[in-house]
DNA sequence: CTGTGCATGTAACATGTTACATGATTCA
DNA sequence: TGAATCATGTAACATGTTACATGCACAG
């Protein structure tokens, strides 16, 4: 009993970039190549690392077995691993998904800028919130895209996408507000 | 030439959180332990570290002189040092105000949960996401309330504090739709 | 007189980035 | 033939957390 208790008890405790990874992997076998760029693009708004970070942990959840690999010629370039979920990998990631999370992590920086935008001159404050703004309406228009080609089917990315574009739209809607109240002020 | 050049070329790839401790202490003077209240509670959704890091930021920043500290008797509890800004941190803090931020970064578990929900029985990810939209709805009257204090005499925190209604509701729309998307799925 | 909040600090550890390194394939 | 993309990997560094450590002051 002691060995197995142990493992449960440490298996809540481990690195999120594991998980983060079994549930790409779950979600369609991947290389590591491509998970990290399903992070950067599709998961750009959930969880996202360099490749340098990737693929030690692929290999640390092989080594667990959570995972296993197949070498593959590239369509077009080198040989990948393509990575698919085992069942002891399903189970853990079945556990992970029952669990809550802690609210979301977030560093935003802009915020703290405009908390100081009486630093500024009207115009370069203004000039800066619209580009922000600009930034946000392009990552919002290709959530949009991505919207339009899911379906029900696939309710996982659809909700996954769907928050993106209710985050953008937000950061939008607050955008505007700032750029109204920075109007408003007297320079 | 030389010498001055490289200070200012190294100047704009400073951490963030020195930066963000000249933010809050330019919004007001505060002392370290304030400061990180001030990060977790106020700051919630902008940046947030711990103390341990706090302290050692501070004497860099001083040491830079570009904030000053004043020992003074806490009203209730032992001495601290207050600090606040100098000439040169209010130059450094506004050349970085002018700067544009990167888009934020996010860390969010939970929608990598929501993207392998079905994973679980419905009335288990029923419950997740309820439980996940009553604590933001919990954050979000937390920032009605700051919201129904501040004034547009103050657009700075005003507007951090927008930033987190928007960002409240948004999400808690978000957990709705995720909600009935399950409701409406085959068991 | 004990717990809670105020207040500061250090050290070991965890996690992730940047930069360095390599090499194949495809397209212009 | 040279740039771009695919594909993987390592090492030094940066940043932040957890845990450890200390001590005052006030309330119950």
């Amino acid at each position: 009993m002691g060995v197995s208790d142990q493992k449960e008890a440490t298996a809540s405790k481990e690195k999120p970039l594991k998980h983060v990874l079994l549930a790409g992997i779950y979600s369609q076998p991947r290389s590591g190549y491509e998970l990290t760029k399903w992070m950067q693009v599709a998961g750009q708004h959930c969880w996202s690392v360099e490749h340098s970070s990737v693929y030690p942990a692929l290999r640390e959840l092989e080594k667990d077995e959570l995972i296993k690999s197949e070498r593959l010629p590239g369509t077009r370039g080198p040989e990948r691993s393509i990575y698919s979920i085992t069942a002891a990998g399903l189970e853990k990631l079945t556990a992970w998904v029952a669990n809550g999370s802690p609210r979301p992590a977030i560093k935003d920086e802009q915020l703290l800028r405009v908390l100081c935008f009486d630093l500024l001159p009207r115009e370069v404050a203004l000039a800066q919130i619209r580009s922000v703004r600009a930034d946000h309406q392009a990552q919002l228009e290709f959530f949009l895209e991505r919207q339009s080609v899911l379906t029900e089917h696939q309710p996982g990315p659809l909700l996954v996408t769907r928050r993106g574009v209710l985050a953008e739209q937000a950061y939008i809607a607050w955008c505007d507000e700032v750029e109204e109240m920075i109007a408003r002020r007297p320079d």
